[in-house]
DNA sequence: ATGCGACAAACCGTATACTTCTGGGAAGCA
DNA sequence: TGCTTCCCAGAAGTATACGGTTTGTCGCAT
């Protein structure tokens, strides 16, 4: 590894930033600030802002850099995105998933149910998350695989904002158990067929939510 | 109208060139190169460079930027979205689409079989690009667009490379036709099927050429 | 003749300085 | 009091400069 950038070291600061949620739904980022904070240059945190906009993570105003503000319609315009890749990509990472990678699910699973028995929403949260992205590395058509990451920031404000409602846990729960069994017998059929209950859950979940406001 | 600032004008020559095929198999971009030849200095060069590099239209190497080198496994890949994506989004487009995209279309396949007869393979291949650009458009959902449209690299080498095979352009030109056939009648079941076929049949022919070779 | 090492050129990454443009707020007018 | 206009601060955009790293080549020694 030869020395990470100044400019990859803030794109990936900035990123899991913004992944966290720390970025408030008005917090503008301004490059000079960020520059300043991070004691470099303004040109790195320029860089790594606009590869955040290209990438779909913030939006350029003429007045700093935003979150973008994932209209309701752009999201289920995702989920239809979903519904056609999600579950052929879970059909072939069931079959050639590894054991370890297997157990790894299994074990996110597990802690995003004890997180859930201790209310711990962030836990759950990150349980989730975890479990999305090993499954998802072991898709191994890598275009699918970042075709598919690219819109995980939808996925995500989508897990955040129906995550809180009980009945959706379980939802999500069982899903994930239904995953990662199937992923386990390395039955692709099984593993479709999960995703896509999955996927057309998930929607359902967001609907109601979206509906109710 | 702003503006266009300096940075979006060269991102779209860039672009533009690329789209052209003007970029060789090694050319290799120069930020200071690019800088002279316009009359700028390298900043808004490197940054439009960058966003094409951010969406997959050139790599950055350590000695100038390069277009990627579109390995067949990868194209083969591509393949795999196409057939998940497209025939969708052709019968979505097909239920939306306006008269006179459908006008477009049959006059695109028109221009497309006349440069075939004058052994014209530029203007062939500029009048299968402006049939893809046209029914895409056409696709309400704009993330499902997006997507496909990022993809548009790999297409138009697959399209540049399978282009000169007589059989090949026939079948190009026929699926063309089925499709734009289906789209001028709203029918969204058949422009799935024939958007299905096509993808397919553009795939067995970049395998025969792949493996001719 | 070939392999290895040093030198030079090219190019990227970063820093600093300057210019242009946008948006908000204050002031003036109806 | 509400609306319009003008001004200014802040932020993006652009220019120029410098250091670091990689690469390609030339020369020397084996």
């Amino acid at each position: 590894m030869p020395r990470p950038s100044h400019r990859t070291r803030i794109y990936e600061d900035l990123l899991a930033r913004i992944q966290r949620g720390e970025i408030g739904r008005d917090d503008r980022l301004v490059d000079t600030a960020i520059a300043a904070e991070c004691g470099v240059s303004r040109m790195p945190v320029r860089e790594a802002l606009m590869q955040l906009v290209a990438e779909g993570y913030l939006v350029g105003t003429s007045r700093g850099f935003m979150l973008p503000d994932l209209a309701p319609a752009t999201v289920l315009e995702v989920f239809v995105l979903r519904r056609l890749l999600e579950p052929y990509a879970a059909a072939t990472a069931a079959q050639a998933m590894a054991a370890a990678t297997a157990d790894a699910l299994a074990a996110a699973v597990a802690e995003g149910e004890a997180a859930l028995l201790h209310d711990d929403l962030t836990g759950f949260y990150r349980a989730s998350q975890r479990f999305r992205d090993r499954w998802l590395a072991a898709v191994p058509n890598r275009e699918l695989h970042g075709t598919i990451h690219r819109y995980m920031i939808q996925v995500q404000a989508v897990r955040r904002a129906t995550m809180r409602d009980p009945p959706t846990q379980k939802v999500i729960l069982d899903g994930q158990k239904a995953l990662a069994a199937a992923f386990a017998a390395r039955d692709a059929v099984a593993a479709g067929e999960a995703m896509l209950r999955f996927v057309l859950a998930g929607e359902a979940a967001y609907r109601a939510l979206a509906a109710g406001e």
